[in-house]
DNA sequence: GAAATCTAGTGGTCAGACCACAGCGGCCTA
DNA sequence: TAGGCCGCTGTGGTCTGACCACTAGATTTC
């Protein structure tokens, strides 16, 4: 691999080898990867280069390294890079609102689509474990993230929500009337009166301050 | 650093490290920060693992390294991994629909919002823009993005189109006087109008296959 | 046949060695 | 003195070889 002509960097040539080759070979999730020895020899690079690359894609969430196994290729439904970016810098106070807004705008989807495509009896579920349990607005709104079935809008969801909540904690915890009140409607598919009850505690939240 | 309790692996406490750092010494993007081999002396731990973290980060974008000067934090604003995510592996049939359907949802979000908030000079522009360039669908949607003013939806958007883009590529590009249409009901405020215009545009896309 | 053991392979880490490059200061020359 | 040259120092970039810790499968032993 001495017709490294691209970047200047290696681990990015290997990065970028490692897709070719996932690519190439149809790879999937939970799919084993050459060992960092061997793509040391076949790439001809140091291992420590590789291991530069795999540890980046490690902290992508794109591999999963085991030691004494191997390297795979992983589930990349939940990226950790989340976390990450998460808790670092979010001081700017423009990123803040947008992020309220977003959130809300996602969740007003996902409500849409439950009303939707959501059983009945999943929907019964939720209100049975709305009476039943304990639990904060965040749960709330995952299970609703998750009955949409879009497992992307439900991972954007979970990212915007980590984010946000590492800024300002969770305020206001909405009255069990009120969840119910907006399954209820999800139930008689009435979209517009869902979001009206979603946008109405939003409103009362923010009065709580 | 022999306190090394939490995970095993130490290139991920170094990044602990950096972002405990970071938040410490109030870094901004600009500022430069240890190098290499401080970090390995500071931190008690081999260069290669720090190098490893580094890496990691850089390809997350959040630091950029220039060879002979040190390492500085990056604005992060742009995130490579983005591109990166993009290229990588989407193959499987249930990801495809989840991000159509999630692009969509962004951009009736999108819409709503610009009906609200844009200035009738700002939608003017864009008028202006469809009657005189040339342009694919994206671009046209990009301006959209843009033109909502939260930045978090329209990386959000950047992201789901980038995704959606490297499976299929675009098709039907559909008649400017469905875009003049669609932006004379924004410019009207009539959100409804819009929306609807919108939908049929999509019907119409996939009717062309 | 089952349990204990050994062994090869894999990731995790370190130390040390070069190289290429940027910046700075001192020195020499015009 | 002004300008440019040169080399030193510090920085990232890369490779090598050496251990260690761990896993899984083969081998041996009972």
């Amino acid at each position: 691999m001495a017709d490294r002509t691209s970047s200047s960097k290696i681990y990015l040539d290997v990065v970028e080898s490692l897709r070719s080759m996932i690519e190439a070979d149809s790879l999937i999730p939970g799919d084993k990867i050459p060992s960092e020895r061997e793509l040391s020899d076949r790439l001809n690079v140091g291992r420590s280069s590789v291991r530069e690359a795999l540890r980046a894609l490690e902290l992508l969430g794109l591999i999963e390294t085991r030691r004494g196994e191997g390297t795979f290729i992983r589930d990349f439904q939940e990226h950790k890079l989340v976390e990450l970016l998460g808790t670092f810098f979010l001081q700017d106070k423009k990123v803040q609102e947008d992020l309220a807004e977003t959130k809300r705008l996602i969740e007003i989807d996902c409500l849409r689509i439950v009303a939707f495509f959501a059983t009945a009896e999943e929907i019964k579920q939720l209100i049975v474990w709305v009476k039943d349990d304990e639990f904060l607005d965040d749960d709330f709104f995952l299970r609703i993230a998750i009955l949409n079935r879009n497992r992307l809008l439900e991972r954007i969801w979970r990212i915007v929500n980590s984010y946000a909540r590492t800024s300002e904690p969770v305020l206001g915890n909405t009255k069990k009337e009120d969840y119910l009140a907006l399954l209820t409607y999800l139930l008689e598919r009435d979209e517009e009166k869902a979001i009206e009850t979603y946008l109405i505690r939003i409103r009362n939240m923010s009065k709580d301050e």
